[in-house]
DNA sequence: ATTGCTTCCTGAGCGC
DNA sequence: TGCGCTCAGGAAGCAA
């Protein structure tokens, strides 16, 4: 599952190799997989002039034309080289660049997305995101006041979006597990103190995380088709004991498992 | 406004 | 060996 480590790690990796060189052809190999209304044709070639992050999504930017993002949900990959495409199980899409090399988009559970943003359009979903977890923005007034009336339990509030982009089911078991925060506690019944631990914690882990490549547990991949290794330092995500020698707890919120210490964590 | 349920999908793991 | 079942989950869409 792609978060925000993963996602940067992607990012990071491809910035050097695809950034100046066209895009002479989009392929999409899985029908759905690339969500665009118009004239492709009249777009291409487009240079690529950029790539970042925000949230979990990739945002591709290209000189003065459309905006390429895309999002990998739990199993996409994208992936550069200039193999052959029966080197990939499940290719939903490619791009082709200009240089002969291109970028392809595997994905297993096909949940994953390349939306086409036309020049001068934005793309809904990325207006409603929250701050980004390693930011100013992300600080405790902000956190304190977006969590004041949600007694949702801060699980699932973590997850949420809009309340912070790029979190997902591994890092907010982790956040919180560093915090010694339950999951199960209402995020409105959070004390300062404890808001400050988790906002602490967020960015150490995911920086942590970053150093690390990113986290693979079973589908994860760079952009080399490398795996990362942040999943030999959890603490509690799919572990069995916690360092304190106590057995971690397996619980369903909010449709998924969350890993925690009933010890370490109130 | 907020929360929770359902949907999308394939592969792995399990019991028999 | 192989079948059928369950599980994994990000986010959109919808209902309450």
């Amino acid at each position: 599952m792609p978060e925000l480590p993963e996602v940067q790690t992607i990012v990071s990796g491809l910035s050097n190799k695809i950034i100046g060189k066209k895009i002479v052809g989009i392929i999409e190999y899985r029908p759905g997989t690339v969500l665009f209304s118009g004239d492709l044709a009249g777009l291409l070639p487009a240079e690529i002039s950029g790539i970042g992050r925000r949230g979990k999504y990739i945002i591709i930017s290209t000189a003065h034309s459309f905006t390429l993002i895309i999002h990998l949900r739990m199993t996409g990959r994208l992936i550069y080289g200039k193999g052959e495409n029966t080197f990939f199980r499940h290719l939903r899409a490619r791009l082709n660049l200009d240089d002969g090399s291109r970028l392809y988009f595997d994905d297993i559970r096909t949940f994953g997305k390349i939306i086409i943003c036309e020049p001068g359009k934005q793309y809904e979903p990325l207006t409603k995101l929250g701050p980004e977890p390693l930011s100013e923005g992300f600080n405790a007034e902000y956190l304190q006041n977006k969590i004041r009336s949600r007694p949702a339990p801060v699980k699932n509030i973590m997850l949420d979006q809009s309340v912070v982009a790029g979190l997902g089911n591994i890092y907010v078991s982790e956040i919180l597990f560093r915090s010694g925060i339950s999951p199960l506690k209402k995020a409105s019944e959070l004390v300062p103190d404890e808001i400050d631990r988790i906002i602490d914690a967020t960015g150490k882990i995911l920086i942590d995380a970053i150093q690390h490549g990113g986290t693979t547990i079973s589908d994860y991949r760079n952009y080399n088709n490398e795996k990362g290794s942040y999943q030999d330092h959890l603490k509690v995500y799919a572990q069995q004991k916690c360092v304190c020698g106590v057995d971690i707890t397996r619980i369903k919120q909010a449709g998924r498992s969350t890993f925690f210490c009933n010890h370490c964590q109130k």
